[in-house]
DNA sequence: GCCGTTTTCGGCCCGACTGTTTTCAGTCG
């Protein structure tokens, strides 16, 4: 048996990110450079292991992956090793990749700094925009000067990107500041933000409006807006005071449609339809849809544009190039889950353990949402930092459960869950007769999350071997921005829930969102079912329920595989089907 | 370097904004 060199799917696409980039600087032809990172993205975004496709001989069915990458790839996996990136390197010093991050620095500035004063590094580009070496250069002047220094200043000073949760509330205040100004028709949220993302990276709108200058004139003067990057008749971009960017585009009314689906992206999904476009002898913008005589149609709606094109409306969330156009092109989009649909919560926390609203309030607050059946799921006692129930707690819960029940009446439909907790062996809180008597059992890790890939794979193995756990909560413990999840199998997790028909949970939550969409896809293509819980804390946290429905919609997940959406007596009848089995 | 219901060779999206090189290149989305 050979000794094979395991790389992430991860770890490939930040190398051939890096082939990328140094090309590019390097001046090899952009195409190349262009194959090389769609073959890094596609890489990042793949739901299974390279190094299993590798073993079945499949390395070129990966998107962007031809021969000479694939050969690259096995080189890799093969001998840890990569000559040609090496050769690059003793080419073009690496460190010159970092200086692309550095907003208005692109590859022929780089290029132009590094070969004229032996650039290599931030410092010491700093260090010649300081002392005025930079402005000597051809095609450089003060002005430009300026902006590279300004530009390691955004650099330094930027933020990661912007959890959805954070991003979406201002920019819905953003939205309703622009609507209120004359003349502007409509505003829009575009984007990733439209897209339904987990994280953003700037806040992109879209407004309606036939003359632009009174609503940017707004967006630029806005009171926390701290710097202006552009400002132009059609679009603008600013800096606010706590690091979160936007962009504001203004197209007038019977051009919103082609400029909305421009401004929603993505880029890729963009490329692919104007590549499209051509084929049938049109070319596509932000303005419009024009013939090559010059003759133009206007689209005031999105769908006008994707009819032009034969095509059904294609919705925000599939527009990331993972085959929505074909899929469209074949008539075969998903009929993807929406918000309504769902009619349970099946993970709320009460005063029981870290929730702040009684059983009868957590009650009324679903109700009032229309929910038709609500699963008290509390911490079980191991996660002492929640006030977990130990066994005998969980009793006395139920009958309390039932108390309030009978005063509700038939409004809406409690259970009585457990968000029982994996221990770091594998171990549950609970015995299986204890499990036995809930309803409906979540079992979620929250400690030791740090465990090697083997073990805390076992661990959750051996968890979903256990016939008395209905579904994994937020599967693999990650939270934004900074804890990253377990370093799991996920396709052994994926296979194992499977085999045992575990759901997995869709955590709501915008600091979770966990699954993420690319396995959720992979698992509800494997005909797994999920579930769409808020894990709610408090009254607020059921309005996050959309944040969930996204992520399955970015799955092209259907209502169906979602027990959510499904009626109490199918729910009931499924509950009971698995724990007679 | 990848890819193919107009191509196994010859293509590979399109336009705004900025600054500098007075007609355009670089960067961005």
């Amino acid at each position: 048996m050979a000794n094979f060199h395991r790389f992430s799917n991860r770890q490939l696409a930040q190398i051939f990110e890096q082939i990328a980039d140094l090309s590019e600087i390097k001046g090899e032809v952009i195409y190349k450079v262009l194959a090389y990172r769609r073959a890094a993205e596609s890489l990042a975004e793949l739901n299974r292991e390279a190094f299993d496709i590798w073993q079945s001989g499949k390395l070129t069915e990966i998107p962007g992956v031809g021969k000479a990458i694939a050969e690259k790839i096995e080189e890799l996996f093969t001998t840890g090793r990569l000559g040609f990136l090496e050769k690059l390197t003793a080419e073009v010093p690496p460190s010159l990749a970092e200086l692309l991050a550095v907003p208005d620095l692109g590859p022929k500035k780089i290029a132009l700094f590094w070969k004229e004063l032996g650039i290599t590094t931030l410092a010491e580009l700093e260090e010649a925009a300081r002392t005025g070496k930079l402005r000597t250069l051809p095609g450089m002047g003060e002005k430009s000067e300026a902006r590279v220094l300004a530009g390691i200043e955004a650099y330094k000073r930027r933020s990661e990107r912007i959890p959805i949760g954070r991003a979406y509330p201002f920019a819905q205040r953003l939205i309703a500041r622009l609507q209120a100004i004359p003349g502007v028709q409509r505003v829009e949220m575009a984007g990733s933000l439209r897209r339904g993302r987990s994280t953003v990276g700037d806040i992109d709108l879209l407004a309606a409006a036939a003359d632009s200058s009174s609503v940017m004139e707004a967006f630029l003067s806005d009171p926390e807006v701290v710097r202006v990057t552009a400002s132009g008749e059609t679009k603008s971009s600013v800096e606010y005071s706590h690091g979160l960017r936007a962009q504001l585009w203004v197209h007038p009314p019977e051009r919103f449609g082609t400029a909305w689906q421009y401004a929603t992206g993505s880029k890729e999904h963009n490329v692919r339809l104007r590549e499209l476009a051509l084929k049938q002898g049109w070319s596509l913008s932000e303005h419009a849809l024009s013939r090559k005589d010059g003759s133009e149609v206007l689209c005031s709606q999105e769908e006008e544009v994707y009819a032009a094109l034969g095509l059904p409306w294609i919705p925000p969330e599939l527009r990331e190039d993972r085959g929505e156009i074909q899929a469209a092109l074949e008539g075969k989009l998903p009929r993807l889950i929406q918000l309504s649909e769902i009619r349970s919560e099946l993970h709320a926390h009460t005063t029981w353990s870290d929730g702040k609203l009684t059983i009868a309030e957590l009650a009324e607050a679903a109700r009032k949402r229309g929910l038709e059946v609500l699963v008290i799921s509390d911490h079980s006692a191991s996660l002492a930092i929640t006030g977990g129930l130990t066994a005998e707690a969980a009793l006395e819960q139920r009958r309390e459960i039932q108390r309030v029940q009978e005063q509700l009446g038939d409004s809406i439909r409690l259970l009585h869950g457990i968000e029982v907790e994996i221990r770091a062996d594998g171990s549950l809180d609970f015995p299986d007769e204890v499990l036995a008597g809930f309803d409906l059992v979540t079992a979620s890790m929250h400690t030791a999350l740090r465990q090697p890939r083997q073990q805390v794979t076992e661990r959750l193995l051996k968890v979903l071997r256990n016939p008395h756990v209905d579904i994994l909560g937020h599967p693999t413990g990650r939270m934004f921005p900074n804890r990253e999840g377990a370093d799991l199998d996920m396709e052994a997790v994926l296979r194992a829930a499977r085999e045992h028909n575990v759901v997995l949970e869709i955590n709501a939550h915008p600091s979770r969102l966990d699954l993420d969409d690319l396995y959720a896809r992979r698992y509800a293509e494997m005909g797994g079912l999920l579930a769409i819980n808020t894990d709610a804390h408090a009254e607020s946290d059921f309005d996050l329920l959309h944040f969930g429905v996204t992520i399955a919609r970015r799955a092209w997940v259907e209502a169906e595989s979602v027990i959510n959406t499904w009626p109490l007596a199918r729910l009931l009848a499924w509950l009971g089907a698995r724990h007679k089995g």
